[in-house]
DNA sequence: AGTATAAACCAAAACGTTTTGGATGTCAAC
DNA sequence: GTTGACATCCAAAACGTTTTGGTTTATACT
């Protein structure tokens, strides 16, 4: 069926050996005979056998990415650019994709396991990092390569790229203090995910430097859908006393936040002021146009996806943790409280 | 390192072969030999190398999905739902799902090309088809295994999975000339993706029953982002003679068209009429929630993953080709023109 | 002439499976 | 006691590479 090196060597009268050997660039061949076997495998179509390769190599030039899909309509348009970043940057470095989605759970850490014991993968990207991270402390137990988006409570002994997520939110708290708002709600991510704390802590910190204090029942958390910024920021919009500004953790939840205001017939951004977080391109072109703290998605997963395959290389050992400033993008869901 | 099958052989004073059949259930394996052999595999913790497998084998148990990202930042809640429904059934069927991220061009074809050449992959799962579609005729040219969800011009030669786009704008249009309005604009996809043109023909079909047209000069042509949809719209708007609905072809597109509309002061479902197409689960809370056409991209992403696997185990040989009827979902984005 | 060096090549082993085509032994039937 | 059927097992080949550890031949140096 298809052209081996086998063949080729029969074609051109040398061992398999040296036709390997030309094909791979090495120097014990004559450049003649180079020259022959790379023009012979050019019209005989030859390509080397992926998996022959792999076996032989013992390493599968792949990396695993598992999607952790939380609701069974797994539909959020930050995770798409993610994969945009990671896969094209795996691509240019000559790596393979393996995707997986599965839910949280032991079905997750299953394939985990699935993927390392038949050595299918070199290395795992982890994204979406959970305080106590079960995948985490398993690739580390098991001395597997990977590299985190997210850090962890426990995080010293891994690479990672994180933004700083304490910052961001603490830039979202002055900006919101600096407009004189005093009752200001906030809508967390699920508790056990990581930044979900650090975001928290920094949204307190900021609102500290002007003595403010973010109220108990002022505070929610959500599941980082749209869906539940709405229901959430209904609830918080019910209240007898209501908050004036309202702080989500992610832009999707923002936006749910942006109808149940509108529904209740308050105008966004000057009735009630409203933040994001990610700054995913819809946010441009909300209405109003979302204030939010960018967060380069698609450049991390480049950055995360270069830094696994530079240490499964064994170019890089020690570890590396790069966390990214973000910055504050001041659109028009905001205005100051009078 | 890693225990391999011989290690077992050698431990139970077996041969190979009998490790390897009794691991694979064959039944020329005394029962007693058997228990033992799996017992001892297990103790050793043992798993099959994949990759020596699949040379043995000659198939990949893999099969692929290159995605076209259109923009840099490629943001699509849609794109996530579908890779989930494809992930989650190529998982139940024992397969891996590798991952391609492209924009469309000489760049996604060589990766077809090169995924093929080095027999990486079983089949391919096609997205977003065109109208001439290279990639589809380069697997047919090849004789090599793909499914396609979405149409082409020209698509009586293989299997594919479709929403009846033309009917599901039929519905739009009755919908909408059903509640008396007649300046009615749309705007389009792509005109070079396959679904653009039946969505247009669905959407004049059904305004023909009510003897509407549809304007030149309503017509524009978007690229599916929200971005496009408030550019466009905007422009709608801001024709003198302005239309009275506007008939957005994807989700994305219509929320920006709402922004656009409220931009303008106008308001959604009184003033302006809007809707999409797709019913992404964040159409359910914008403001207010769109009316719009379902369509069940995760079952139909499992479909095509499925349909795909059954055709690459010669389980099936004939073309299939599903088109699925679309369901109209009526929210709050429209009212009846008085 | 003898010796070292370098250039060009190659046979065979290795990677870890599955499959082919038997071999061996036991038992029942004639 | 031969025959056939059956159960159990296995050596060796195959999948298509890369790598190891050479050999051979020609050239340069003493």
């Amino acid at each position: 069926m298809s052209v081996r090196i086998k063949d080729i060597a029969e074609r051109v009268n040398r061992s398999i050996t040296t036709v390997s050997r030309a094909l791979n660039g090495y120097d014990d061949v004559s450049p003649e005979t180079k020259q022959l076997i790379l023009k012979t495998a050019k019209e005989m179509g030859y390509s080397p056998n992926t998996f022959a390769q792999r076996l032989q190599k013992q390493q599968s030039d792949t990396i695993g990415l598992i999607l952790p899909t939380f609701s069974p309509r797994f539909s959020d348009p930050y995770f798409s650019e993610l994969l945009a970043g990671i896969g094209n940057k795996a691509a240019d470095l000559g790596f393979d994709l393996l995707v997986s989605t599965r839910s949280p759970g032991p079905e997750e850490n299953e394939t985990y396991e699935k993927l390392i014991d038949g050595r299918r993968v070199d290395g795992f990207i982890v994204v979406r990092t959970r305080k106590q991270d079960q995948r985490i402390n398993y690739l580390l137990s098991r001395g597997f390569p990977f590299v985190a988006f997210g850090r962890t409570d426990d995080c010293d002994r891994f690479s990672y790229v994180d933004e700083d997520g304490y910052f961001g939110m603490q830039l979202i708290a002055e900006y919101i203090a600096g407009l004189k708002h005093e009752k200001i709600a906030c809508i967390l991510p699920p508790q056990d995910l990581a930044f979900s704390e650090k975001r928290l802590a920094g949204l307190q910190a900021g609102l500290a430097e002007f003595d403010l204090t973010l109220r108990e029942e002022y505070i929610r958390e959500g599941d980082l859908t749209q869906k539940s910024g709405y229901q959430l920021g209904g609830e918080l919009l019910d209240l007898p006393d209501r908050p004036t500004a309202i702080v989500a953790c992610n832009d999707l939840m923002a936006f749910g936040v942006m109808s149940a205001a509108q529904d209740r017939g308050l105008v966004v951004g000057e009735d009630v002021s409203i933040t994001g977080f990610d700054d995913i391109p819809m946010s441009e072109y909300s209405y109003p146009p979302l204030t939010t703290v960018h967060q380069p998605v698609y450049q991390i997963g480049g950055m995360v996806c270069e830094m696994l395959i530079r240490q499964i290389c064994e170019e890089i050992q020690d570890l590396q943790q790069v966390l990214l400033k973000p910055e504050l993008i001041i659109r028009q869901s905001c205005r100051s409280y009078t």
